[in-house]
This record gives structure tokens, C-alpha cells and sequence, in this order.
DNA sequence: GATATCATAATTTTT
DNA sequence: TTATGATATC
């Protein structure tokens, strides 16, 4: 309001001073003090220290949008970095939101290695690399590597591969080329560490490829060798801004450090209690370190916390001072106590992921004392993914709908990577990797001899191994269905080829993100004329004729459908790109996992995957010394490793904004074996007038006792007063339905006996073979109300709800 | 070259 | 316990 105010006053004044009367900067005035200062100090190094859910986004984007209206800098001479493609969508929508869309955007803003790759291709001849180089997923890395091993004649029992690329990746996430490694690195792997990786990097550049580390190792080395190109990204990135500064690694720190030696506008927005990524690379001692690297830099904290109540905010605080290397912050909000944090302890694991289920319920009813709550609201956030499977376990029982996120993300997947790699064959012919992967990918009777025969081929001839194949096959190198198979395949990767090739002409590039650095490149090729079928087509053509699509479509276990499904998502991607070449280029650092559904659900999910996420209601399961803090952690890196997983701990807490439960069990089966359990330490340094510890049902009496346990209660005096109000005439029942509504597809998500598939249940029969997305195959042995009690082939006997079954025969009775 | 069986290891995973 | 990967066997 008040901006608007000031500018209303030019109103009634001369045209020529309205005309010369700077912008309107409505976006301070949303700013706390020191969210303004951190916007306001535009000219030399700041760091921004922002606690968790104290507006940092809002803080940063800001300041973009400030540089940019007080001209201090055009749109595509920021630099604004970001670790996650989320983050980065996100920052660009804000400004553009900001902005009211005057402008395109802000070409420089997104994640580390995507602003890489962009300045990689342009410079990729100074490290020996074409410009269309192809970046490598971990898996071609990891054969790569394992041939490599072979090669070298080492037992890879002993020194698996799989170490040696995290050696490697651990290298260059410390900006170490080969040369630069030193020699107590170098003697890692069986004293082949620092050979093996030098091998690697040179077969990587025979193959014009580059794994993820060396999109930043390969810039920092650019900028150290050649200060001319340095010099012109200094002068033409004016101002720099990074967000997860804590995060950084030692080449990401450089490469930042190499851009803003110059003039130090640099801007650094981080939280070292948030610093939980020690173990990839991250150095929290960069952020520590800020003030001696840039002498003078102007320090802000943001503290006001927008997100938690008064006892959630404490309790957090109070952990996180456990921790000595800290730069200190003390959160406060002007926000009411709220609830205290709830603890609680259980029998063993399933007792815990039985009680959060109810929990869930009653929260959705509304029966917990506060406001019914959407299962969108609430989140499990557990330390090791195998946790997650009791409460999957749980949910899928009682029909409670849950998604998972995190695991692995969708260009990781089996199938996608397939398909990438027959588009990359057909790409370029020279891709050897890919080759590898595709060529018994539906089986073609091409076994290990084959491919060694392809392999001795290519090399004996110095060719790829697409040209390999096509001379052992004239040699009549290889016969039987092997040969033939092969053959199909060559000559289909010749032809999709052709019909996938227009005429390729030079374009000036005209791209408003152009550096005039006199390195540049300053055209690009493009298509010209029409091909025989667009890259769309000829994608579905490639997977159809190769045969990949009928491999699934015979498969018959249980994923085989949601990868048909996938396959799809595929090649409607495509339509986004203009080519498969560009689709190549781009797919491997932005394709994520998100897909959003209507059906509302619980979160459950990894404490790492859920920084920088916030949930009114939070669950916080297996706080128990040896899991959390992680034991593994704590032998590791010792002291280093318990700061760390009090971090995590810190996050976990500042997840929630009005509930927080922590619960622990006495008990817990590791690899099988049942171990007793120790509460987490870390319960301990909660603070005790912050907490309120709950008694669970059962621990005194029966074990555990019946599932349907709306009975189950009566332990505090929450729930008795829970109790009188449930009743689906209150109002907060009549709120849910109302709130359900509104996403049209789902019908109010039971509160027990409420929504039975009346429908479903009477379609089942015991004897009925069905299909349940998660287990598989199965034959229904019992009928429970809406459950089922069904054995599955792979899985065993499960109880599940029978809306998540399907039948399998096509006639619905 | 494909399938069965056995040994082995087992956090967290932004790109 | 379980999932994965390498060897043994057909």
C-alpha cells in the first residue's frame, strides 16, 4: 500500500518529473528489515545467512528484481545459481511474477551444472571436447569404469568400480584434475587411483563426453588457463547471487571465487545449520569461510521465521546448539507457542507405523485437537529410505494414500535410459556407450562373445562400434540368429537415421544470452527442409522397429505397464524440443520426477529430499542412537558426521509448522536380525518445556492389541475430548468434505467405515487372480469388508484395501 | 547364451 | 531380511 501511495503523489506533478521519477519498488515494502537490507546492499560481497522458513526466496528474488530496477545491471548479466532445477523454477517464476513479465527472464539463472553446460559448449574445444559433447549417467559411467578396471587387471571384487567412481567423483568435487591429484589420492584403489583416473578422463574425451563433475572441473580449469575468457565472464556477469551456499563444493566455491575476484558483487544466501550434504562434496567450511575470502563482505541474518510455531522453533534451536562450528543464528517468530512437540515411544517399528496411521487418520478428522487437516499437509521424514517401507506397509492396509518421493528420478530410469540410449545411437553414430547398452536391449542372441567380437572389431579397425559390427558382419565374423539380429539392428540405425536427417545449415545464432567474447561461437546449425518423419515420430518409429516397445509390452511382471507408461512421457517430452539432438543436450540435467496428481496423499520421504519443504504436520520416526544419528555417520567422520546428522535433525524439526511428532521404538529389526534400540540422543537436547510426551496405546497391557482400534485410544486427553467431537455432523468433518470437493476426482478419503468401495468389495471373489500396482500378481485367500487378504506370487500374503486391486480378467463382475 | 543358485552387503543422492 | 550381482549349470 504505502508504495503505492508515494506514487500516487507524482500524480499532480509536471509530466517531466513523472517521467524522471524512479520506479516503484512495491517489493521492499514486503520486506522485514533485514530482508530489506540483504536486498538493498547491492555493491560488494554480502552473505546472507537465512535460517530455515525466514523468507530467503522472497529475499533473493527480490534482489534480483531490485538490481534490475535500479539499473544496475541488464537481465542477462546476473548470475544467479542454484543446486536444484526446483529452486531455480521456482526463483524464475518469482521474478517473472515480480516483474509482471516486462521482461523474458533472466537467461543466467538455474542450477550449477546447467549454467555449465551452457558456457562448456561454447568453450568445449579448450579441453579438448566438441561442443556437442554427450554427458554420461552414472550407469555409463560406471561401465565405463569397469572396463577400465578390466582392463587393468585388477580382481574387482576386491576394488569394485563402484568405488573407484565415487574416488573419482569425490576428486573432482574437490576441483582435482589427474595432474593436480595429490599422491596419498593418487594411491587409493590398489595404487591405481590416480592412474584409473586418468585413463578415464582420456577415454572420456576420446568419447566427447563428460559426467556430471566435470561440467564444473572443465569450467574451473577453462577459467584457470585461459584469463582472457575469465576476464570476459567477469566483466559480463556484473552481479552474481548463490543460493545453498553451505552446500557448495570446493570446485563450485572456485568457480564462483574465479567469477567474482574481480568486482566481488557477489551475493551468498545459505544456512550452515542446513549444511546436510557433506558426504557428496559440500564444504561447510566455505560458508564459514566467507568473511576472510572476501575481506569487508556485509554480513545479514534473517531470524524471523514465518513457518513454525513458538515450541517447534525452540525445540529446533535447542538441538542445533549442540553443534561448535556454527555461525550462530536464533530464530524467533512472532507467531503463538502453539502445540508442544509430541514424543513418543513405541514396542518396535510396526507398533510406530500402526500408531502414525491412526494419528494420520485422526488428524484428517480432525480429532487432534486443531483444524482437520488434508493428508497434503502431512509428511513422514524418515533417515534411511528403508524406513519408509513399514509405513508403506501400514498405509497400503489400511488404505491410506501415501506417495513417495525421492527414488530414483525419471531419465534414471531403466527404460528411459534405454530409449535415450537408442536415440543416441541414432544421434551420433559414434556413441559407443550407448551402443553397449542397446545392443542386446530386447535380447538379440548378442551375448558376451558377441560383443567382445564387436569390441575386437572396432578396435582393431579404429572405429566405433556401430562401424565395428557392420564390418565383423561383412567379414562374417559372427553367424547364427546373432548375426542376423545384428544385422536388422545396424541396418535400422541407418535407416531411422536417414529419416530422422534434414539438410543442416549454419545460422547466425541470434540469442540474446550471446557473449561477445570473441570465443563464441556465433552460429548454430539448424535443420533446414523437412526430414522424412519429425523427431517425435521418429521416436516412437525407433523404439517400435528396435523392438523395445514389445519387450515390455511381453513383460509380465508388475512394472511392465508403468514403464509402457513412462515411454510414453518420453516422446510426448520430445515435443518440447525442437530435434532429438537438442532434446539430448538438455534431458539429462532437466527432466524431473514430478508429476503431479490429484488424489490428495501423505508425503513420505527422506529427511534430505525434504529440505526446503514445509508441512503443517510433520512425522518424525526412528529417532533411535545407531539410525538417527546414523551410525555409519558417526564412525565415519566422527564428530564431523554427529554435527552433521544434528543438522538433519534441525531440518526435520523446521519442517513443521504446527505439529511435530518425534517418535522412537524400543526395538527394531536391522538385516534381519532384532536389535533393542536406544532413544536418539538427540531427544535429549530437546528442550523439556517444548515437549509433550504421549503414551502410546498398548505399551502397558495388550501388545500392540487389534487393528481397528478406534478404541485404541484413551491415553491422553486429547483424544478423549477427540472423541465427543468426532461425528460426521461436525463441522470439521463437514470442512473436509467441503475441502475434498474442490479436487473433484477424490471422494472424502475415509474416515473409516465412510467411503467403502461398496463396488470393489462385492468384485472379488477368494480364488480371483489380481493385480496390485506395487506387489504384482496374486490370488485372493480372503474377504474383510473392504479388505482382501490376497497372495501374491512375488510378495506374499499381504492384507490390502481392495480399491488399490485390480482384476485381471477383462470381464467386470 | 540363458537360467538357476549362491554369496554378499546393506545411509543420505540436489545434477 | 532383501536385493543385487557373479558364478555354475544346462
Amino acid at each position: 500500500m504505502s508504495s503505492f501511495d508515494e506514487f500516487d503523489a507524482f500524480e499532480g506533478a509536471s509530466l517531466s518529473a513523472r517521467a524522471m521519477a524512479p520506479r516503484p519498488m512495491p517489493y521492499l515494502d514486503q520486506l522485514n528489515p533485514a530482508q530489506r537490507e540483504a536486498v538493498e546492499k547491492l555493491d560488494g560481497p554480502v552473505l546472507m545467512l537465512a535460517g530455515a522458513g525466514t523468507g530467503k526466496t522472497k529475499a533473493l528474488t527480490a534482489r534480483i528484481v531490485h538490481l534490475l530496477n535500479t539499473n544496475r545491471a541488464r537481465p542477462n548479466e546476473i548470475l544467479a545459481v542454484t543446486f536444484t532445477n526446483k529452486a531455480a523454477r521456482e526463483m524464475k517464476n518469482r521474478v517473472g511474477n515480480m516483474l509482471g513479465h516486462q521482461i523474458e527472464g533472466v537467461p543466467w539463472l538455474g542450477t550449477f551444472h546447467a549454467i555449465c553446460v551452457k558456457l562448456l559448449r561454447r568453450h568445449a574445444e579448450l579441453v579438448g571436447l566438441k561442443s556437442n559433447f554427450t554427458i554420461l549417467d552414472t550407469d555409463d559411467q560406471l561401465r565405463l569404469l569397469k572396463q577400465l578396471v578390466a582392463a587393468a587387471n585388477i580382481d574387482d571384487k576386491r576394488w569394485p568400480a563402484r568405488q573407484l567412481a565415487s574416488l573419482i567423483d569425490g576428486w573432482k568435487n574437490r576441483a582435482l584434475t589427474p595432474e593436480k591429484l595429490p599422491a596419498a589420492d593418487a594411491g587409493a584403489y590398489n595404487h591405481m587411483g590416480g592412474q584409473l583416473y586418468a585413463q578415464y578422463q582420456t577415454r572420456l574425451k576420446e568419447l566427447n563426453a563428460v559426467d556430471f563433475g566435470d561440467l564444473l572441473l572443465h569450467m574451473v580449469t577453462i577459467f584457470q588457463d585461459h584469463p582472457d575468457v575469465l576476464a570476459n565472464y567477469q566483466r559480463w556477469f556484473r552481479y552474481i547471487l548463490v543460493d545453498e551456499y553451505q552446500d557448495t563444493n570446493v570446485a563450485q566455491y572456485l568457480w564462483l571465487r574465479l567469477l567474482a575476484s574481480a568486482h566481488k558483487n557477489i551475493c551468498c544466501v545459505g544456512d550452515d545449520d542446513q549444511s546436510i550434504y557433506g558426504w557428496r562434496g559440500a564444504e561447510v567450511g566455505n560458508i564459514l569461510r566467507f568473511e576472510k575470502d572476501f575481506p569487508g563482505a556485509h554480513v545479514v541474518r534473517l531470524e524471523q521465521n514465518y513457518r513454525s510455531t513458538g515450541n517447534i522453533l525452540a525445540a529446533a534451536s535447542n538441538v542445533i546448539r549442540g553443534n561448535e562450528n556454527r555461525l550462530g543464528k536464533e530464530l524467533w517468530t512472532e507467531a503463538d507457542m502453539g502445540e508442544k512437540v509430541r514424543l513418543i515411544g513405541h514396542w518396535d517399528g510396526d507398533e510406530e507405523a500402526r500408531w502414525v496411521g491412526e494419528e494420520v487418520e485422526a488428524m484428517q478428522r480432525g480429532t487432534r485437537g486443531s483444524d482437520p487437516k488434508s493428508l497434503e499437509d502431512m509428511a513422514i521424514l524418515v533417515r534411511a529410505s528403508h524406513q519408509m517401507r513399514a509405513f508403506e506397509d501400514r498405509f497400503l492396509t489400511i488404505g491410506l494414500p501415501y506417495r513417495v518421493i525421492g527414488g530414483p528420478r525419471f531419465y534414471e530410469r531403466l527404460e528411459i535410459r534405454d530409449a535415450m540410449a537408442y536415440f543416441r545411437v541414432v544421434v551420433s553414430p559414434d556413441d559407443d556407450l550407448a551402443f553397449e547398452r542397446i545392443v542386446n536391449t530386447p535380447k538379440r542372441g548378442l551375448g558376451n562373445v558377441a560383443q567382445q567380437k564387436i569390441q575386437t572389431s572396432a578396435r582393431a579397425n579404429g572405429v566405433s562400434l556401430v562401424e565395428g559390427a557392420r564390418i565383423l558382419l561383412e567379414e562374417k565374423g559372427i553367424g547364427g540368429k546373432g548375426a542376423k539380429e545384428l544385422g536388422i539392428l545396424i541396418d535400422g540405425i541407418d535407416r531411422w537415421r536417414k529419416q530422422g536427417t534434414a539438410p543442416v545449415i549454419e545460422v547466425p545464432l541470434d540469442d540474446d544470452d550471446v557473449i561477445d567474447d570473441g570465443v563464441t561461437q556465433t552460429t548454430m546449425r539448424l535443420q533446414e527442409g523437412h526430414a522424412e518423419l519429425n523427431h517425435v515420430e521418429l521416436a516412437q518409429v525407433i523404439l517400435d522397429e528396435a523392438g523395445y516397445t514389445a519387450m515390455w509390452q511381453n513383460d509380465k511382471t508388475p512394472e511392465a505397464p508403468g514403464r509402457l507408461e513412462n515411454l510414453k512421457e518420453l516422446v510426448k517430452a520430445l515435443e518440447g524440443f525442437d530435434n532429438l539432438q537438442g532434446f539430448l543436450e538438455h534431458v539429462s540435467l532437466i527432466m524431473d520426477n514430478e508429476s503431479e496428481d490429484a488424489e490428495q496423499k501423505i508425503s513420505i520421504m527422506t529427511l534430505h529430499a525434504a529440505k526446503g519443504l514445509e508441512f503443517p504436520a510433520v512425522f518424525l520416526p526412528g529417532w533411535e542412537d545407531g539410525l538417527f544419528p546414523s551410525q555409519r555417520s558417526m564412525d565415519e567422520t566422527g564428530i564431523k558426521g554427529l554435527e552433521e546428522e544434528r543438522r538433519l535433525a534441525y531440518v526435520g524439526i523446521t519442517r513443521a509448522e504446527e505439529i511435530c511428532t518425534i517418535s522412537f521404538a524400543g526395538n527394531r529389526r536391522v538385516f534381519g536380525q532384532w536389535q533393542n534400540q536406544m532413544p536418539s540422543r538427540f531427544i535429549d537436547e530437546l528442550s523439556d518445556e517444548n515437549v509433550e510426551v504421549l503414551t502410546p496405546p498398548g505399551l502397558y497391557g495388550h501388545s500392540g492389541g487389534s487393528r481397528d482400534s478406534g478404541g485404541g485410544f484413551g491415553q491422553s486427553g486429547l483424544e478423549s475430548s477427540a472423541m465427543k467431537a468426532d461425528g460426521y455432523n461436525s463441522p470439521g468433518w463437514k470442512r473436509l468434505q467441503s475441502r475434498a470437493g474442490q479436487y473433484g476426482t477424490s471422494q472424502p478419503k475415509e474416515s473409516k467405515a465412510a467411503a467403502i468401495d461398496l463396488t470393489a468389495v462385492s468384485s472379488f471373489t477368494v480364488g480371483d487372480r489380481v493385480f496390485h500396482q506395487k506387489f504384482g500378481y496374486g490370488a485372493v485367500t480372503g474377504i474383510e469388508g473392504d479388505k482382501l487378504t490376497i497372495n501374491f506370487e512375488k510378495a506374499g500374503e499381504k492384507k490390502v484395501v481392495a480399491r488399490f486391486i485390480s482384476a485381471t480378467d477383462d470381464i467386470p463382475f
